[in-house]
DNA sequence: GCAAGGTC
C-alpha cells in the first residue's frame, strides 16, 4: 500500500520522514517504499483578487461596490507555485491508496489542505484520511497517530468555518478599503482585525489626551513599639485614597492631635504558594521580550523563527498554547538532560516529582491547540547572535521554572487602630523561593518585602512620624507591543458588556499568534500608528479613520473589538456543527452591502494627510555641523538641509550599510572593504575615510593600511586625535524613563573602555545619556548615568572621559533652570546615598557648588 | 493600492 502524506510545512514533513524511516529526499517531497511525504508552505492557494473576476475591477471605483462574487474562486499563490505544482502532480499523476492530510490540527490547517485539494482538482474523498494530533511530533506520536486516522468528512465543518472566515475577511477588506480610499483620497485600509486594533490605539490616545489628573492623598504612620517599628497605611474598607482636600486636612489635624498610641487590632499570617508561570506561548514570549529588551513583536517572531528553523534549538514558535501534551514526557526528560549539562545552575533545584504527567500546568492535553507551548530542544549554539541568546535564555528559564517547586512565602497583614482610623501593614517573607531561583531570589516582590516585627494583637506603638502624601491619578499607559499583544489576546478586559465579556472567556482574541506581530507592522506601514521607542502611538490619520467610521452606525462595529469576537464565536459554532453557515455568510454580505451604502452617502470630512513619517534612525553625528545624520532611501545624510554632508549608499558599485556608515562617522575611517569596482571595471579594496577638503567634508577612499584591521570587523581603530577611549554606541530601543538603551555589542576592541565609577561595569551610550552596562536588575541594577546634556551644554566624549576620571572640565558657558547663563566647570562627585552627581563650580566667588545632575 | 491567514 502506498500513501501520500501532506503536511503544512517542511519541518513536519521531515518529522514524518524520520518516524517512518523514509530517507530518500526528492525535489519537493520524500519518497519511501510505502510513503511519499510532501509539504505545503502555509497557504499555497488564495482567493481571487477582484480583478481576477473582472479586469474592469482593477480600477478602484465607488460605483463598482459592493463587490460580492457569486462564487468565490481560488488560485495558486505565485510565490509558492513550484511547490503547489509538485503536490498537484503527485495527487493527479500517481496512484496512491490513501491521501493523508497532516496539516496542522486547526482551522487554517484544514483550509490549507482543502484548498490545495480543490485547486488540484482532486475529488476522491473516499481515499482521503486526516492525521490529527497536537502532540509534539516525536516518532512514537507520528506512528501511533498514523494508526488512528480519521475520515476526512469528520472535518468538513471545520473546513467550512475556515472558508467563511476567509470569505468574510475578503468581503469586508476589499469593499471597505476601496470605499474609504476612494472617498477620502488616500489609502485607508480597513479590515476586521486591523481596524479593531487601530481603534484600541486611537481610544488610548484619546483617553490620555483628555485625561484630567486628580489629586488625592495617602497617609502613612510610622509606629514604634517594644518589638520594633512598622509603617501603617491608612485605609477604610477598600479605599486607601482620599480625594477631598478638606477631609484630608481634617484627618491630618486629628492624627497630629491624637495623644494615644496605635494599637494592633489584627495580625494575620498566612503561608501562601505561588506556582511557576506557565510555559511560553508566542504572544507571552513577545510580551516578555518587549518588556525586558524592548524587542518589537515582529523582531521576537523573527528571532524565534531562526532559533526553530536554523539553530533547531527551539520548538515551533507560532503557538498560542502554554502547555505540552501528555505524549511529550519523554521529550521533556531528554531536553532536561541536555540542558542540565549545559547550564547546571538553572536545573539544580528541579523537583523530579514535577517532571511527571501529574504536573497539569505543563502536561495538559485538554488545553493543547494547533501546537504545544514553546520549549527548548537543546542548548543553543555558541555561534548564535546576542539577541538569539537573550531570547533563548528566556525560554530556557521559563522551561526550567516549570519543573521547580512552588514559591512559598509567608504573607503578613497587620491592622493598627490609631485615632479611630485603621492602618494596614503588609509584609512578605519568602520561605522557599522554589521556581524563583531561576530568576534570582526575590526580584519580583522587592516593593512588598517589608520586614514586620513579630506583633500580636494588643501591642502598642507610639507614633513616630505622620506622613501625608499628595499624589495624582495617572492616565492608562500608552500601548507598547507588549500591552497591545496582551489586549489583543485578551480583549475582554476592556469590554464593558457582561455578556460579551463572557464571549472572551474562551480563547477568543483579536487576530492569531501568527499574525499579531504583522498586524502591528501593517498599522505602522499604513501611517495609522507610529513607534516612539517602546510606545505605539496612533497618528492623526489613524484617529481620523476611526472617527469617520464611527459616524456611521453600521460601519462603526468595525471599530469595536467585540464584533470581531462575535464573528469568531459564530465561526466556532459552525465548526462544531451547531451554527448555520448560510446564515452567517448572509449576515456578512448584508453587513457589507449596508456598510457600503451607508459610507457612500455619509458626510465624511475629506482631509488631506501628509505622511507622518517617523524620523529615520540617527546613524551618527555629522562631521561638518554636528547635527544628526539619518538614513534615507539613497544615502545617509545630515538632517540639516543647509548642510550638504552625505554618505551615499552605493560607492563605486558597493553597498554601504548603516553599520559601515556609523563606524565611518564615529572613527572618520572604516575598512578596508572588498568589492569596490573602478571606472575601468576592476575590483579593488579600500578603506573609506571622511576628510575635510577646503572646508568641505566628504568621503574618500584610503588605500593605506590595507588589511590591517581585519580582525576588527572591518572597523578601523579610532582616530587618536579624537578620543583615547570609546563608548559603545547602543542602537536598540530606549529603556524606561531614563531613555538609556540596552547594551549593544561587546565594547569596541583596540581602545580603552571607560568604566563605571560605581560598579566598574562598561560605560555604554544611550540616546540621552551615558550609563552603566550593568543596569539590568540581574546584573546588579546599577543606575549610574551622566546625561549628554547638562545645563544646556552637550557633553563631548572628552568631557565624559574627564568627568569619569573624576577630574574637573574646563569652564563652559552653562544655563541654569531659569535660562540665565553663567560660566562654570563640571566635576563628578559622590552624592550621599544617591550614587554620583555632577557639580558645577561657578567662576564667580563664593557661590559654591551647584548640583545639576543627580543620577 | 485592498483583508487575514499560513510559512518563509
Amino acid at each position: 500500500m502506498t500513501e501520500l502524506i501532506l503536511t503544512e510545512k517542511f519541518s513536519v514533513a521531515s518529522d514524518f520522514a524520520k518516524a517512518l524511516g523514509v530517507k530518500n529526499k526528492k525535489d519537493g517531497y520524500f519518497e519511501g517504499d510505502a510513503h511519499v511525504i510532501t509539504w505545503a508552505v502555509g497557504h499555497l492557494v488564495e482567493l481571487f483578487e477582484p480583478d481576477d473576476y473582472d479586469a474592469g475591477l482593477k480600477k478602484w471605483r465607488v460605483e463598482t461596490l459592493p463587490l460580492i462574487p457569486e462564487r468565490f474562486r481560488y488560485k495558486p499563490i505565485t510565490r509558492t507555485l513550484q511547490q503547489f505544482r509538485t503536490i498537484k502532480a503527485l495527487l493527479t499523476q500517481r496512484q496512491f491508496d490513501r491521501i493523508i492530510i497532516a496539516t496542522d490540527a486547526g482551522r487554517e490547517g484544514e483550509v490549507i489542505a482543502r484548498t490545495i485539494l480543490l485547486e488540484s482538482g482532486f475529488r476522491d474523498k473516499e481515499r482521503i484520511m486526516r492525521f490529527w494530533t497536537s502532540q509534539a511530533l516525536v516518532p512514537k506520536v507520528v506512528r501511533d497517530t498514523m494508526n488512528q486516522l480519521k475520515p476526512i468528512t469528520d472535518y468538513d465543518r471545520l473546513w467550512r468555518a475556515g472558508y467563511y472566515r476567509q470569505v468574510s475577511d475578503w468581503l469586508v477588506g476589499m469593499n471597505l478599503t476601496r470605499l474609504m480610499t476612494v472617498r477620502l483620497g488616500d489609502l485607508f485600509s480597513v479590515g476586521r482585525v486591523q481596524t479593531a486594533v487601530l481603534a484600541m490605539l486611537v481610544d488610548r490616545r484619546n483617553e490620555r489626551e483628555h485625561f484630567i489628573p486628580e489629586t488625592y492623598w495617602n497617609f502613612k504612620v510610622l509606629f514604634s513599639g517594644d518589638k520594633g517599628r512598622w509603617t501603617g497605611r491608612w485605609f477604610k474598607e477598600k479605599e486607601t485614597r482620599i480625594t477631598d482636600k478638606p477631609q484630608a486636612d481634617a484627618l491630618l489635624e486629628r492624627f497630629q492631635a491624637e495623644k494615644a498610641p496605635g494599637v494592633v487590632v489584627s495580625m494575620k499570617k498566612e503561608t501562601k504558594q505561588e506556582p511557576p508561570p506557565l510555559l511560553f506561548s508566542l504572544t507571552d514570549l513577545q510580551q516578555e521580550a518587549n518588556n525586558r529588551f524592548g524587542f518589537p513583536a515582529k523582531k521576537t517572531l523573527a528571532i524565534a523563527q531562526a532559533l526553530y528553523q536554523d539553530r533547531k534549538c527551539l520548538s515551533y514558535p507560532r503557538t498560542d498554547s502554554k502547555v505540552l501534551g501528555t505524549a511529550s514526557l519523554g521529550l521533556v526528560n531528554t531536553v532536561l538532560g541536555k540542558l542540565e549539562q549545559a547550564c547546571p545552575d538553572l536545573f539544580a533545584f528541579v523537583d523530579p516529582k514535577r517532571v511527571s504527567l501529574s504536573n497539569r500546568r505543563v502536561f495538559n492535553d485538554a488545553k493543547l491547540t494547533d501546537h504545544h507551548a514553546l520549549i527548548p530542544f537543546k542548548p543553543i549554539s555558541e555561534a548564535a547572535s546576542r539577541d538569539e541568546k537573550l531570547l533563548f535564555d528566556l525560554v530556557v528559564r521559563r522551561f526550567a521554572a516549570a519543573f521547580h517547586p512552588d514559591c512559598r512565602f509567608e504573607s503578613t497583614r497587620v491592622v493598627t487602630l490609631f485615632a479611630k482610623e485603621t492602618f494596614q501593614t503588609r509584609g512578605k517573607v519568602i520561605l522557599d523561593p522554589g521556581w524563583q531561583r531561576v530568576y534570582g531570589t526575590g526580584i519580583r516582590d522587592k516593593a512588598e518585602a517589608e520586614i514586620i516585627p513579630p506583633l500580636v494583637e494588643g501591642d502598642e506603638g507610639a507614633v513616630e512620624k505622620i506622613e501625608r502624601e499628595e499624589k495624582q491619578t495617572s492616565p492608562p499607559p500608552d500601548y507598547s507591543d507588549s500591552l497591545l499583544l496582551k489586549d489583543m489576546t485578551n480583549p475582554g478586559r476592556y469590554v464593558a458588556e457582561e455578556e460579551i465579556k463572557r464571549l472572551y472567556r474562551g480563547d477568543i482574541g483579536i487576530g492569531t499568534q501568527s499574525t499579531r506581530a504583522q498586524i502591528i507592522e501593517t498599522l505602522i506601514s499604513r501611517g495609522y500608528v507610529q513607534r516612539a521607542g517602546k510606545r505605539l502611538l496612533a497618528t492623526d490619520k489613524g484617529g481620523y479613520l476611526v472617527t469617520q467610521l464611527r459616524k456611521c452606525p453600521i460601519s462603526s462595529v468595525l471599530t469595536s473589538p467585540e464584533e470581531t469576537a462575535r464573528w469568531e464565536m459564530q465561526l466556532n459554532t459552525i465548526a462544531l456543527g451547531e451554527g448555520s453557515d448560510i446564515r452567517f455568510l448572509d449576515h456578512i454580505k448584508a453587513f457589507v452591502t449596508n456598510a457600503v451604502a451607508e459610507l457612500k452617502s455619509a458626510g465624511l470630512n475629506v482631509k488631506l494627510f501628509k505622511a507622518e513619517q517617523p524620523q529615520a534612525a540617527v546613524i551618527g553625528i555629522c562631521p561638518a555641523c554636528g547635527k544628526a545624520v539619518r538614513e534615507n532611501p539613497k544615502a545617509f545624510s545630515c538632517e540639516d538641509r543647509g548642510c550638504e554632508f552625505v554618505i551615499f549608499k552605493r560607492i563605486a558599485g558597493k553597498s554601504i550599510s548603516a553599520k559601515m556608515a556609523t563606524n565611518l562617522l564615529q572613527y572618520r575611517k572604516s575598512g578596508p572593504f572588498k568589492g569596490f569596482i573602478s571606472k575601468k571595471k576592476k575590483r579593488f579594496s579600500a578603506s573609506l575615510k571622511i576628510v575635510n577638503e577646503n572646508g568641505h567634508w566628504k568621503v574618500t577612499f584610503d588605500f593605506n593600511n590595507q588589511g590591517k584591521a581585519s580582525s576588527n570587523n572591518g572597523q578601523a581603530s579610532p582616530d587618536p586625535r579624537r578620543s583615547i577611549s570609546t563608548v559603545e554606541r547602543v542602537r536598540s530601543e530606549p529603556r524606561g524613563p531614563e531613555s538609556l538603551s540596552a547594551p549593544g555589542s561587546e565594547p569596541t576592541q583596540g581602545a580603552e573602555t571607560m568604566r563605571c565609577p560605581l560598579c566598574n561595569g562598561t560605560i555604554i551610550e544611550g540616546n540621552r545619556g551615558f550609563g552603566c552596562s550593568n543596569w539590568r536588575p540581574e546584573h546588579g541594577d546599577c543606575r549610574f548615568v551622566i546625561w549628554k546634556e547638562i545645563a544646556g551644554k552637550t557633553l563631548t566624549l572628552q568631557n565624559l572621559e574627564t568627568l569619569i576620571a573624576g577630574k574637573k572640565t574646563r569652564p563652559y558657558v552653562l544655563k541654569n533652570s531659569n535660562g540665565d547663563k553663567f560660566k562654570a566647570s563640571m566635576k563628578m562627585v559622590k552624592a550621599p546615598g544617591q550614587g554620583v552627581a555632577i557639580e558645577v563650580e561657578p567662576q564667580g566667588e563664593g557661590q559654591g557648588f551647584k548640583v545639576l545632575c543627580l543620577r
